[in-house]
DNA sequence: ACGAGGCGTGAGAACGCTATCAGACCGACC
DNA sequence: GGTCGGTCTGATAGCGTTCTCACGCCTCGT
């Protein structure tokens, strides 16, 4: 059906072998073959089939990324840089779902598996360094993206979680706020861990106790963030501020609020987690402790290409750094 | 390195080929064998080689996607929505963005034709019939996501745009205005044609001439939007209302009512396109029309399969309805 | 002038699978 | 008892590449 390696041999009267050759840039071809070929290939239109050369080969020039929803903004935007640097080097990004979900996380890495991926990068939807992942890092390199798993030793690229939300904390200790929520995800998973040690730490630092009624856990969803605002701003003597540490749950947080009638920064000083488009656009425009995300997969593919060019050594841990943008959702305590 | 059939059948006492049949499930085999190679299969952990498969069989289970930018919550929407059928058939995405640049797109075309997809599903950049898009649809079912193509005879998954941009301008009209201003994208994507078809329809329904100059086009950006309605907001004479017809554009509006001291909806009624998270988290809510973007997705993915499965026949196109969802953002004039 | 060595080329094996084909074996039927 | 039809199995030919090998040729050095 399609034009293969041998009709462009055949066209420029040599070998299916030395056609290969010309094409491929390795072993010897004299000058005058080496154009007959390539003339004869964009004569025929060839594209080399590579699902074939994969198969020769044993390198498909394929990466798989497995997040827990693409429509997730921060996950699209690390798919984003990922598919940036991939694109510009030849490989294919192979995308999958695995909604937080274990089971489907692990088919999901058994399907790219499959596939022949050269490398997998993946956000684990759990903390515990299940055998899928090990079976995976075995037989191709593995980056963790964003979140890391305790006692796997594998490339990872993530973000000083626990500095930004340490800085987001005292930002909010600068305005005088000594009562300060915390509105979080689950801590089994490293991000939400990380950001409540830097919760506690700023909070340590400036001698102020700890008052774990002030801590409201709950899972990665504006539903769950409405939930848990809802459990700290309504208890008696609730906190004067208010930190959401995961971008769904901001936004449930948001929810709360209105529905509770509390204004920000009138009633409430707020700083949230991750800079997206509509921070700057509600009212009043968010603080938020912007994460790299795009930089994020783009150090994550380049992590990737740097595994395939076969750098080899222990695993390399990339950390970046985040930012708090300061807007106008915190103000003063009298 | 990887343990292929040969190893599965050596362990059941049998050759490649039975071991094949067993777990291919095709021709026949003994009850015996079938149980002694499905167990040799599992105690090895035999992963069958996608990509020899491929190559034998002639079809990856591979589906290409081709979209501006995965970071656009349109875009990831649809995205997700196609993972979601095709993983549940045994089907993988891969995804490339093509920037809005019809050299990309073609850049990005080849390669998921070089890999051999089993079809590919485009937004196509521009409005013309590239050749590569031709080639694609002679050698692989095509199917063009949320734009259209004059003379191009595929199968199409698309919205109503003209039906909800007139439904949303007609919301305008039944509140009192007369002077709706329009901020789309350039017309010669599918989509921006309709919604402005759409909204020219609306005001000719009502007996209201269109002024031209309320109407004001640019790029599908947030700066292009902001642009946009400046020129038509600080033209004496202003609307009373506006329709923006492009989500990013949406937002760039807001921020030029903002830096102009527009209050909506005192001063300006405003009605959006699609329905992202934080339409409800400004205020006022906004009154948009919702595109059902997961769905459209779903829809193509199920489209793909048909083809796969064999549906031959002419194009069919799929339009999907859109729904005007109302808020607060709406004020009748006095 | 002759061997060594490099260059250019074609033949062909390998990658791991699908799928066809032919042969071995069995029971059943006339 | 011989033939037929069926079931089960192994051998084997691809799929379109990559890549090794062997061979012929030319050039160069001695």
């Amino acid at each position: 059906m399609a034009v293969t390696i041998r009709d462009v041999g055949a066209r420029a009267g040599v070998s299916q072998a030395t056609a290969a050759r010309a094409l491929g840039g390795y072993g010897h071809v004299s000058a005058a073959v080496h154009t007959r070929v390539k003339q004869a290939a964009v004569e025929l239109g060839y594209v080399p089939n590579s699902v074939a050369r994969a198969l020769a080969s044993g390198i498909t020039h394929a990466v798989g990324l497995v997040v827990g929803d693409i429509e997730n903004p921060f996950f699209s935007a690390v798919a984003r840089g990922m598919s940036n640097v991939l694109d510009d080097n030849g490989h294919t990004l192979l995308l999958a779902n695995s909604d937080e979900d274990l089971d489907r996380e692990r088919v999901a890495i058994e399907a790219l598996r499959a596939r022949q991926v050269d490398s997998l990068v993946v956000v684990p939807s759990s903390a515990s360094a299940s055998p899928h992942l090990r079976a995976a890092a075995a037989d191709a390199p593995l980056v963790l993206l964003d979140r890391t798993i305790p006692r796997l030793a594998v490339d990872s690229v993530t973000v000083d979680n626990k500095g930004g939300a340490r800085r987001a904390v005292e930002h909010l200790i600068e305005h005088g706020h000594r009562r300060i929520g915390l509105v979080s995800d689950e801590p089994d998973i490293s991000t939400s861990a990380e950001r409540l040690a830097g919760y506690r730490a700023a909070l340590l630092g400036a001698g102020i106790a700890v008052d774990e009624h002030l801590i409201s856990l709950g899972g990665p969803t504006p539903e769950e963030g409405y939930r848990a605002a809802r459990r700290v701003l309504e208890a008696p003597d609730r906190p004067t501020a208010l930190f959401t540490a995961n971008n769904f749950m901001t936004l449930g947080a948001m929810r709360a609020m209105r529905d509770l009638d509390l204004k920000v920064p009138r009633d409430l000083s707020l700083v949230g987690f991750d800079d997206l488009e509509w921070t700057t656009l509600v009212d009043p425009p968010l603080t938020v402790v912007a994460q790299p995300a795009t930089e994020l997969g783009e150090a994550a593919a380049r992590r990737v290409l740097a595994r395939l060019a076969g750098a080899d050594g222990r695993p390399r841990r990339v950390r970046l750094e985040t930012k708090l943008i300061i807007r106008a959702s915190c103000a003063s305590i009298a």
